[in-house]
DNA sequence: ATCGACTTGCACAGTGCTGTGCAACGGCGT
DNA sequence: ACGCCGTTGCACAGCACTGTGCAAGTCGAT
């Protein structure tokens, strides 16, 4: 204990540090990763592993906590000064993006269940005919991204997911929530606000 | 069987389709729902399910075929014979929210794994104050979105992990998608193409 | 060298799920 | 009334995982 002064970590601590980041990893490269899997990664016994968490949640809570608190410090010093929305919004976005690099295998990962891998998989085939609409329009002029039309492709499935959510949440009516979305697509896809929101009022009669 | 002919569907049809229905709610409320589960919020015993589906997966990978299929056919049909990419996008977003909102409350769940579920609820104080400077935005006329706040928040963190999929996919490079994720997070919320790219490139040195 | 903290290996009980077998039961058409 | 198909209820083996107990080991520090 007298070593434990400044800067030195008993082995212990190592361990409890690497347990965290391979689980890390491991728990979000498969949610349903168990004690064992993560232990074996982590170079380490199960049972050790419950010797620093006392148990598969506390584990994944700790984690978490570590996760959301480094984007949460990110994402306010990005904007702080800052009186401008928009430059705000693109501080952060690109603050947070810096942490969310290192996430990004993992985040996105995390998102795929095991049923939703198989939906998207079959999926390619709607999403290539998205992606060719997006180039064509790309192509055109007609929209404006600096983004490839397939990442682009991505983009507008994931903003019908949110929009969805954003309905179950009740923050949007049912009913508005079609035009809604294809406002913001197009508007995504670098339509101006105002001739998108005019072209799916003409086509929503 | 003589008097299958036209339009009569068997107690067994019925079930089957009545055990895919209820499958497709719970699997898709929680993607870890057990056999029993299923069996029972449809009325019917464990070993029923087994009569109509060999296993699990079979269940599944049925299900998962209806579901794209049907959304397939959306998409197509919303954009046959029209040549503008634009009003082809909205046309196809349109159309296939009419069945999305039908999957909406389930897809949306699908999304959320356990290990998500919680990430996202201690994000809960970053997108309150990402909803802030979006709603001055709004106010102030700098961002233009037929979307509440709240909901523009949404988007934009799904659109972050949308982008972060597609460099996992090799479909944008790491270094340049900070930046892009800037820029379509801005337009996203209606400021011009233009004028975000500009911006960003100005944050950006 | 010896103490103490950490780690290992093994064993165990408990739980929950899958897939299968089998006998009994139900209704519906003929 | 009979037969058939689908359904039921139960029982079973197999598997994987969790959390815990305990004795023996290992390594660093004193």
């Amino acid at each position: 204990m007298a070593s434990m002064t400044t800067g030195t970590t008993s082995r212990a601590d190592a361990n409890r540090r690497r347990i965290l980041d391979v689980a890390l990893a491991e728990l979000l490269r498969d949610p349903d990763a168990s004690m064992d899997q993560i232990a074996r990664a982590a170079g380490v016994v199960r049972r050790t592993v419950y010797g620093h968490f006392p148990s598969r949640e506390a584990l994944i809570s700790t984690l978490v906590d570590e996760a959301v608190e480094s984007l949460s410090v990110a994402h306010a010093a990005g904007r702080e000064g800052v009186e401008d929305p928009a430059e705000s919004v693109a501080r952060s976005v690109l603050a947070v993006w810096e942490l969310a690099d290192r996430y990004r295998l993992l985040i996105a990962l995390a998102q795929r269940t095991v049923t939703m891998q198989g939906i998207r998989e079959r999926l390619a085939p709607v999403r290539e005919a998205a992606t060719g609409v997006l180039r064509r329009g790309l192509d055109e002029g007609v929209f404006s991204s600096p983004l490839p039309a397939p990442a682009l492709a991505y983009v507008h499935e994931q903003m019908l997911v949110a929009l969805m959510e954003a309905v179950n949440d009740g923050l949007v009516a049912a009913r508005e929530a079609g035009r809604c979305a294809a406002v913001t697509v197009l508007t995504a896809a670098g339509v101006p606000a105002s001739e998108a929101t005019e072209l799916v009022a003409k086509l929503n009669d």
